[in-house]
DNA sequence: TGTACATCAGTGAACGCGCGTTCACTGATGTAC
DNA sequence: TGTACATCAGTGAACGCGCGTTCACTGATGTAC
């Protein structure tokens, strides 16, 4: 009964899908601005007006592409997170293979990467929906973290007096357990993180940097020993 | 006879920086994806072909509104640079009282920000023109950094042996008399700073970070420590 | 199992909009003699 | 100083385009009896 609805549910999933991987499509061509529910519909060989059977406006549309996303790259980072564990890796080593599979999936989604970090979409404000999704990878690298500083306690990164209590409210609000030291130098980094990939991504490393892999792998253990991982 | 020129040609002087100061007042209020010469022409009272005795297309009109506002950040933090260092303050000082100025004129300027490190425009291609202007706020940084290391030696930033030759590739492009260890850390520290502004203005740190002020600051001081620039 | 009705995916035409760009023009400003 | 011509800013109409969204419709799929 749930698990064999009819043709016609069967049809209304595979339909969605379709829409949202050309949707998807048009995106990494041509980027945000220019999707437009006419082109997708051109594209899948339907009437544009038939869209709005599946989704009630342009922005729900952008909405489910921007979740996606989130939950793309998300899972990229646990994903290669999940593999280092499983090689026995420390802390350290984990960490980078987050950073790298960030980075990693942002070159192979360049559009995608823009639409959740590159500059809001003119017009649109992203629903609540989004809030979840766009934690994760943030919530993998804290996990990596927490890990860590379960083991075994360590030198804690400073901490101006003045930031304490900001960073106290952030811990209790999405990393608890870690020392509030810890926390601020992980959003810091994480922030900091983004700020690379997007540098390379929209262009300000033209004519500057050429070996990016190499600086970024690098500024990545730097940004290790920021938050407090060890070295080795 | 080049001063007083014809009423024609101061007219066209003014009339352009009306259009350009139109523009801009456009791209605060909408994004650059919504500027369009129609709408600037209509504000203006002009009929829209008449733009095109000024600006041959759109796309050279983006591109003077980019060279403007890398222009207008570049002066923002050579102005900081500079009263700072008309106060006596040490090169740390300057350093912060730059990346300060780079934060306040991001959120005094948010979609003048976007347009020049965030997403690419779609369909526009930034013309060499850009350049230039482009590396005033890091050529500011670099001029800061390079006093510190000509008045006293430093201890060196970290540098992997396999990042060395890269390092001093961007050495002599565009920091000669560095060490590359610093160049290195520099280009860095730059990505991350406006990876901290990145997120705070497109909205990353919504739900995150309240204390937006602070933690720049802060990151910015650690920053200044990664590229070698003395605590005290 | 067969029939009557309800649901709903997809159609096709239309509305109203704004865009960039071209072009022949008019009339004011500037220049040469 | 005055006149004839050249320059050029701005006009108004038009071209061709694509967009999001609405609406009355048809016809196939699903449901109840």
């Amino acid at each position: 009964m749930s698990t064999v609805r009819g043709a016609r549910e069967r049809a209304r999933i595979e339909v969605t899908a379709a829409i949202k991987d050309e949707a998807r499509r048009m995106l990494a061509a041509e980027g945000a601005a220019k999707l437009s529910l006419r082109a997708v519909a051109r594209e899948l060989g339907m009437v544009s007006s038939a869209l709005y059977r599946y989704f009630p406006s342009r922005d729900e549309l952008l909405t489910a592409l921007i979740v996606d996303a989130y939950d793309s790259v998300g899972a990229a980072a646990e994903r290669a997170e999940a593999a280092a564990r499983a090689d026995g890796a420390p802390p350290r080593a984990r960490w980078l293979a987050i950073c790298e599979a960030f980075r990693s999936w942002a070159l192979a989604h360049p559009h995608e990467y823009a639409l959740i970090y590159g500059s809001p979409v003119p017009g649109y404000s992203a629903p609540l929906d989004t809030v979840g999704p766009a934690s994760r990878v943030g919530n993998t690298l804290i996990a990596v973290v927490r890990t860590a500083y379960e083991g075994r306690g360590l030198a804690l990164p400073p901490l101006p007096d003045s930031l304490r209590p900001e960073a106290v409210r952030m811990t209790a609000d999405f990393a608890e357990g870690l020392p509030p030291e810890v926390t601020a130098a992980l959003v810091v980094a994480w922030a900091q993180l983004a700020g690379m990939v997007s540098f390379e991504l929209f262009g300000q490393f033209n004519r500057v940097v050429e070996d990016r892999a190499g600086l970024f792998t690098h500024a990545a253990g730097q940004l290790a020993q920021g938050v407090g991982l060890p070295a080795v």
